[in-house]
DNA sequence: CTTGCTGTTCAATGAAAAGCGAACACCGAT
DNA sequence: ATCGGTGTTCGCTTTTCATTGAACAGCAAG
């Protein structure tokens, strides 16, 4: 008791190995999403706050592509003071689902070449 | 032109060198599609039509999603007589995306289990 | 307590995609 | 030429999902 507790709602995580393939899919088949998996593999664990990552949404949809990414336990959240901090759960979702990370963040061979002329 | 030809029109195949990492996932974040690939790679090469799959979708979305798999170079089609063959891309596209199909193949560890009770 | 910042929730819009039935096109066989 | 089987294309409907703006809630500072 004498700790100091968030009064603010925990967020619910979903752990890696209780998500299906096809969650853990869906949730990297979009274009911010990957932008934000990326940026935060980028970073230290809890070291960016939602708002810090440079993606074309507002803070709404933010908000919800940040959901749907602890839905797929792809990342966890903890709050500090009025922020939120955020960590790619990189080990344990690498277990479940295995090189699926890997290839999400091996930058792009050849992305969209013109097949010839 | 001795050689017998096909008048058919040759469906437009997509390299899996030149599908964008989003395209890959976006084919592979479906149910059906995802059991197309699936039920494909338990068959040989050119062994299976397009109508010889159980999938609870009519003939014409079963077709589009055929488009999709070509379109994000995870299938091959040919054409024989009336009947369309297909094959899975395997060392194709895994050369692409590695990981990616055997992820995708290999049997679920825990879909969806209960957290607790 | 009031202000300011961060992030979530609500209600609604818009766009993308999946689905179907019907019509069409192709091939092989009769 | 006609027919049966296979697959594609054409509307059209339905559903799903991303996005927004505004309202709300929590925390820190003044």
């Amino acid at each position: 008791m004498t700790a100091p507790r968030a009064h603010r709602a925990a967020p619910d995580h979903t752990h890696p190995d209780h998500v299906p393939l096809l969650a853990a899919l869906s949730a990297l088949a979009d274009p911010v999403r990957l932008g934000l998996v990326r940026e935060l593999a980028g970073s230290a664990d809890w070291e960016r706050t939602c708002g810090s990552f440079d993606v074309p949404v507002g803070k709404a949809a933010l908000s919800h592509h940040f959901a749907t990414l602890r839905a797929a336990g792809l990342v966890e959240q903890r709050d500090a003071g009025p922020r939120r901090l955020n960590r790619l759960r990189r080990a344990e979702f690498d277990a479940r689902f295995p090189g699926l990370l890997d290839l999400v963040l091996r930058p792009d061979p050849d992305p969209g070449l013109e097949p010839e002329a």
